[in-house]
DNA sequence: TTCAATTTTGCATACGTATGAAAGGCACGA
DNA sequence: TCGTGCCTTTCATACGTATGCAAAATTGAA
């Protein structure tokens, strides 16, 4: 209950030195000599001293906070990357000032508003969209922005995603293999780069293939969207897919469960269904679905360093990373041996 | 890339008034005549300024920033913690700063270092557990903390929780009322108070009907450590229970895969399985989980509540919330209707 | 021992804002 | 016209720390 601030002058009086050798002690790459150093030390011990951020802040210009725009956690892809940004984050000093926006684009603007009066020294931007002009502004401002899992004309902002174009056309190939014929995709949140490219990439895979798409439907990347979504796609018995892409994995959960517990059929025996990203329950044997990876912990080392680097040096070029994301084959899509149609066995 | 901030004073300059104005403009509840409100209201807008958060909050000692520490996002009862929470804060005007912490205990310390080094107004502890002196420390800073979903012995600590305890007996009785004989537990990790307390709970409600434990396994919260515990659970067929309590929804999904999927086992026809969150996918189709619900929304407004009363009157008295949790009967446990053993069909 | 070179220390100031106290302005009634 | 009371505005200072600069202390070599 006892609300006494201990400052540096305290500790200073205390150790019989002056506030700057203290400021000195708790600043690293400074010079104090050996005796001093013990004095202060034994001084804010006892004191329970520690250097208060804000005001230091305030000096300095680095808050090292870093502000983190993130729309739903709903999709489990995210939460991981809450987890490792920050972990990574935290072990170089910096701390994570979260701020969930709506989907609504204004939204987001207000809300980067609100993340430059914290003084932020970085933004990361997840599964939200901004303004040409409030990029602008924030990059007038000098705060460096990263775009994560997501893609904007503007060449200035970084950006760090997967090859989602590349990604949507391995799928295609691979479904393409299997012997698959009439191809289903359902899509995510129109405004989304991420559903953008891995349609395309998908299409492209399937026509190089003499194939193409022939249904397509609107998830929204919400599983309940994505359910309704199915259930148009899979309404009416003649006109079915036999293959059908779902643009990530939270929706595709969604898909194969009205596929096996309304509609009753197979997957991957009347079906196959693939998604993206590769989150947790993809590999739960519930589901095992086939999928293309994201690998979470490349994206949020290189979006850490391309953060850390423009904060270091604010004249430093923007940079676009893009991964690679693999194919994981598992249990949702037929089997690729032909065999047993010959009757080898 | 300009770098150049814009203070309060560049705006009074542009307005022709006193760097006080401007402040007064922009803190509410203050006077201010129409005729410089204006004058300051087009100057800022004109210089894009915005008050310095940092700066301010070392005046009111106010930071607008509130600590969570969160140990595993893994566990998808916690992504759903950190949307609300950090929505229902950002509506209130504050923000959440995140800290992740490992399951060590030292580590906690750490990082409410941390924590209290940016000068926080507050403090949420979610799935982690702090040592009795540091929350001493922390309640002598001045700083309130709230324990979600946790309990602590120490009374000086405020924390909102669902009754575990009531919701373990409920699970012990609807289980019975099936007319199930062998139970299994499947624990969480042994120093949280959740696993504790459903553990006690069931417990009871099994003696009290004439039942106890036949098998108890450990799964640490983790879905690989649930899966072995439910292999070294049910690896001995003639030893199964015909029911197991799972102590949350995420362990519960790896204990119905390793069910269904590696033993050949039918949920909830051989085995009766309950979990407790309701999480997202437990409402699935593939899981279809019966379980106690844990009313996010109500968990949040009560913890939200507390802190803002504790910031707001330093001098509150510590709450403690006990929520109560609703049993969600879902098609994980068998039917409770014994007719059909009588053939009256 | 002396002096120059180097390290350490203290002083003073700055960061950007909020706020109590004092001064200024205004309207109104006498 | 003058004075009284109230609302606005300005002035000055404080918040807790970092840091350039100059003074002091230390070191090392001659």
């Amino acid at each position: 209950m006892k609300n006494e601030k201990v400052t540096s002058l305290d500790v200073a009086k205390l150790a019989g030195v002056s506030q700057s050798a203290v400021s000195r002690y708790f600043t690293p790459g400074t010079s104090v000599s050996k005796k001093t150093s013990e004095k202060v030390k034994k001084a804010a011990d006892a004191l329970g001293y520690r250097p208060n951020i804000i005001a230091r802040s305030l000096i300095t210009g680095q808050s090292r906070i870093i502000g983190l725009v993130v729309a739903y956690l709903e999709n489990y892809f995210y939460p991981e990357v809450v987890e490792r940004l920050s972990k990574t984050l935290q072990d170089k000093g910096y701390h994570v000032l979260v701020f969930i926006s709506s989907l609504a684009a204004e939204n987001v603007d207000q809300i980067t508003q609100e993340i430059l009066d914290y003084q932020v020294d970085g933004i990361v931007l997840a599964s939200a969209n901004m303004s040409s002009d409030l990029a602008a502004r924030c990059h007038a401002s000098g705060v460096p922005i990263v775009l994560f899992n997501r893609l904007q004309d503007d060449q200035r902002l970084s950006a760090v995603t997967s090859d989602n174009r590349a990604g949507g056309r391995k799928l295609a190939e691979y479904l393409v293999s299997l012997g698959h014929k009439r191809f289903g995709y359902i899509a995510g949140f129109g405004g989304a780069s991420t559903q953008r490219d891995r349609e395309q990439g998908f299409r492209e895979g399937l026509e190089l293939a003499g194939h193409s798409l022939t249904l397509r439907e609107v998830g929204n990347f919400r599983y309940e969207d994505a359910q309704e979504a199915a259930r148009r796609m899979f309404g009416d018995a003649g006109h079915r897919p036999d293959a059908v892409f779902v643009c990530n994995d939270h929706m595709a959960f969604a898909v194969m469960d009205v596929l096996r517990f309304e509609l009753g059929l197979r997957v991957p025996e009347d079906v196959s269904v693939v998604g993206f990203d590769d989150v947790p329950p993809a590999r739960w044997p519930a589901y095992n679905l086939t999928t293309i990876r994201q690998n979470v912990d490349d994206m949020v080392v290189e979006t850490v360093d391309t953060l850390l680097t423009q904060i270091g040096d604010k004249a430093a070029p923007s940079r676009r990373v893009v991964l690679d994301g693999e194919l994981i084959v598992r249990g949702s899509t037929r089997s690729p041996n032909p065999a047993p149609k010959r009757g080898t066995r």
